[in-house]
DNA sequence: CCGATCCGTTAACAAATGATAAGAAAATGA
DNA sequence: TCATTTTCTTATCATTTGTTAACGGATCGG
């Protein structure tokens, strides 16, 4: 199963068998129960997951109220990688929404990985970069587009589990928008 | 003056001088007049720039307006690192605001660093790592909080420059909402 | 110095969104 | 199965934001 971990980490870049055995004895297998949270706004993130099976949130906090701001699906990577790059407490929390399966490490090993080696180190930039240009382009929509043309860009951009998996108003969350908003929204495309 | 962008680089990770030599011959020292452009939208951006005096903004253009996102100050990196790294057009255009310095090499010669050395690699990630930080509390910003409240942000951010030295209407733009509103808002605020 | 342009404010109106509540359908769980 | 919860829609009203236009002050270049 920790292949399904590996295949995912050459897609950024090759790993040499032998770097992949200095991250394997330390990977476990996790498993969340729908509802059950990976980490908690206030806590120090100090694990990294890959999603084997089932999804997850996260969310912050805003008057008491949860604000859903973004989805994990199988075969990703799941942390509150700015809690633990950090090394403070993070502001939110990520929660699975069914039953879900996790490959974890600590993130302390991933740090000393990239010490060891330069193949990881790689890898990190790499990830970053990637996760970098998603934030970029979602940033960028939040700017320049208005909800109705944000509801668009989900619907034709490579994120479509979100339509088709998460409710409405997580999507609404996602979106920035309320969800009776979205509902107008959406009848309003549908009238077209 | 080259030091300033060593200073910079050592603020992420120290540079052995080798690595530091590396670079070195690849610098060029680069001026702009105000309005002239570093990277144009529909351009492959090749170059990295650091700021060492004068202002930048970068703007998207949509129904022929521009839309300023960014802005760069005196001793930061400035670039389309989404056209870098992914080495496609980029869809935004960077500018001088003022009579600008730059400190600047090819975008191809820190990928070669990448690879020939384990420091530049990690110099690499941290900066992501950074950039990613950035743009996830920005992009959290937008979600969560409204026009009024993103203002006060920015206020008792370590952005102040923004506010000291840029035209409103440009910071409007950076929020995500029209001149005019903002001058609602900062009319509202000075009420209180 | 003068004209042109840029910049910020204000007003009036339109459009979009938020807040709240009610109701119905669907999913869930005992 | 039946009650409960979740989810989505719809309606109403308040608020915010966008749009357009006008005005005056500031800035800039000749």
């Amino acid at each position: 199963m920790f292949d399904l971990l590996r295949n995912y980490i050459e897609r950024f870049t090759s790993l040499p068998d032998e770097d992949w055995q200095l991250l394997l004895p330390h990977l476990l297998r996790k498993d969340l129960t729908k509802g059950a949270c990976f980490s908690r706004e206030g806590k120090i993130c100090k694990e990294i997951g890959f999603v084997v099976s089932g999804n997850m949130r996260h969310y912050y906090t805003k008057d008491g109220e949860e604000r859903t701001t973004y989805f994990y699906f199988e075969n990703s990577m799941v942390t509150d990688y700015i809690s633990c790059i950090l090394g403070k407490p993070g502001s939110l929390t990520i929660e699975a929404m069914s039953d879900t399966s996790l490959i974890v490490f600590p993130y302390a090993i991933l740090k000393s990985l990239y010490n060891q080696s330069h193949a990881w180190e790689r890898f990190g930039r790499l990830l970053s970069e990637y996760l970098a240009a998603g934030l970029e382009e979602r940033m960028t929509g939040l700017l320049m587009l208005n909800a109705e043309e944000r509801y668009a860009q989900l619907l034709n951009s490579n994120r479509q589990k979100i339509i088709e998996r998460i409710p409405q108003h997580l999507i609404a969350n996602y979106l920035g928008i309320t969800p009776v908003s979205l509902s107008r929204i959406r009848k309003r495309i549908s009238k077209k």
